[in-house]
DNA sequence: TCGTAAACGAGACGGTACGTCCTGTCTTAAC
DNA sequence: GTTAAGACAGGACGTACCGTCTCGTTTACGA
């Protein structure tokens, strides 16, 4: 039995440092980020912190997960269509009214190059929203909305990839894009009838 | 007239800089690059980076765009389909083939959050991109190929927003990928008696 | 109360950086005396010597202070000679047979031209020594052996000038100097009809 | 022959550099001056310093001795005290009413740690200045107007030490001190049957 | 109710890198 | 061949954070 022993971790410390830790990511981004400035902000030292998170890229994990993890299931709304758009508007959605925008902007850059962070946030949300999108299309082929042979990855990634392009490199973040690319990736992977 | 007084900046020192900075860059990333680093194996001292570029950002910009700038026109093929794959074709290759990838890949990060870096690359090498797929479609629809209503904002996005999401969150950059875009973008765009 | 937070200051650094400081001033003088290789020969980071001392003229100071503090009173030995003797040989002793020799020789060159260390000098070290030529010259002036007239504040520069002229400009810092010096003093160079 | 070819030397910059090194040795002291400044008040490339002296030290040395090489020999007054007067005086009034002075008090500490410095200056002004105490004592000795056992060194010591002692130490440097060190040289502080 | 054990805020620790400054040398065009 | 200008490699400066380590204190549990 792991009988806890000694004085309980303080959750009120614990949530002071991801506060602090998600303003100051906000504010400054990733790289000059200092755990220091984290601590003082969060009014705790700076053992408090890395008795929590061995590195910074792991409080940074956190905070991304804590803000993706609202992640709500699309329900069978009998359009295929509809069901895209709803998807694909629930991430725009998230990227530009949530504090998930500021934050993935702050980690994009570490996605690549940075194993700690990037492995992680693949195997959870990256592949969580691949999951959503072979349903809803899983759903659509049954249904005769979607050709059978229709590639969920490029699905996604024809789906996901332009917003996160965007992210990246500037351009609208409107409600109207996700419509835009439903319909491009509909026209292509649709049966000829669709059109 | 802007006499040149003093002794002249040196070529040799300006290269090994260079040099020595695409080196480690590749090797651990931009957030562990040390100007520091760069000096030593460069064999040259700090103020000769620092007369150069005013910060480590600014040095890997250079970076950056000296391999984005053996950039090549896609000359008319009288195909549509293959202008756009040698289109998407050379991009991958330049990933997946040159330093390009590794020094990418290690600046994705500070596209989103810091404009140092990201405004300059969106202003050139993200610019000239689009332009060039507005080209090649504005040929295609010339053609009869594409419809003419087809955004190509949208369209640069299809095609190249997957291949970065691949760069950033994993998956195979193979030369297979450009033609599955291409092929699902068509689909998309393409008049109906296409396919 | 200036109730004592965080971890206490070592005294083992402390020592470790006064030890290195007070070596390597000897070997290399006061201008080319570096921080960087105190705190190297010391094994302790800079910042734990900027932690205590604001600068090397202070850190200098203090290894002075350290070393000319060991200070002792002349007592009363029945004899004005005698005592005057004992005053300027204990000087030429610490000078000649201590660290104190090379530390103030590598100092001499700061007392004119900075403050911050000349003026702490001269308000204990100096100060100290004009106050014990005056209670020796008091009592040689209560014995009759001095004239009452004498002045302090010239003996104290006949005694200890020629002393540090002789630091610095070179010139034997013999034991036989004392005597020499006290003689002189007692007995002025005129004969005996002049006064 | 030593046939001089090219551009001569200029002479403008050679003052140049003396006059700003002296005005800056006296704002900021040896240790605070920089040749890079000099080169920068005086209009001067580096180079033209570095060939004309090999380090800072060699400056400041010239600089020294262009003061205090207008010397001028003691003449037979008739009186031992007058021509002592005369020369303490002359030391006191130099050190006060010339650059001298402050030069002498920002070079003072490189007298002891820095032969470049040190040995140049005993070699020739020092030297100069115990010759010319011998060639006083030795026409009052003649003149029967002081004792023939009177040790030279010991006497310029006692004159000089305690001006230098009071120009590192701090202390009045006036005018009246000069006799005051002579009448005790001469008289000597023991009550007269001492002796 | 009293240890005992762990967490707490604080801040010092040995380090690494920063960006700046200066050194003494070198390289240019102008004279 | 010297000049002013200024770049060069090198190296120290004083500062900022890193991740670790004491401190003295606080908080809970089990004896």
């Amino acid at each position: 039995m792991p009988i806890r022993r000694g004085r309980p971790r303080s959750d009120a410390a614990h949530q002071a440092i991801l506060d602090a830790a998600r303003e100051l990511l906000i504010e400054v981004g990733f790289t000059r980020l200092k755990l220091e400035h984290v601590a003082a902000r969060a009014g705790v030292g700076k053992a408090t912190i890395y008795r929590r998170w061995p590195s910074k890229e792991s409080l940074a994990l956190d905070l991304l997960l804590e803000l993706t993890s609202p992640y709500i299931a699309i329900p069978d709304l009998g359009s295929t269509r509809d069901e895209l758009e709803t998807l694909v508007g629930s991430i725009i959605r998230a990227l530009t009214m949530t504090p998930l925008g500021p934050v993935m902007r702050a980690l994009l850059s570490q996605f690549a190059g940075n194993p700690a962070i990037g492995d992680p946030f693949r195997a959870t949300v990256v592949r969580a929203r691949r999951e959503e999108v072979a349903r809803v299309m899983a759903r659509g082929v049954a249904r005769g909305d979607l050709r059978p042979d229709a590639d969920v990855e490029i699905a996604t990634e024809l789906l996901v990839g332009p917003i996160y392009f965007r992210l990246m490199f500037g351009g609208d973040l409107s409600p109207r894009l996700g419509p835009q690319l439903v319909e491009t990736l509909l026209a292509g992977y649709a049966v000829a009838v669709e059109r």
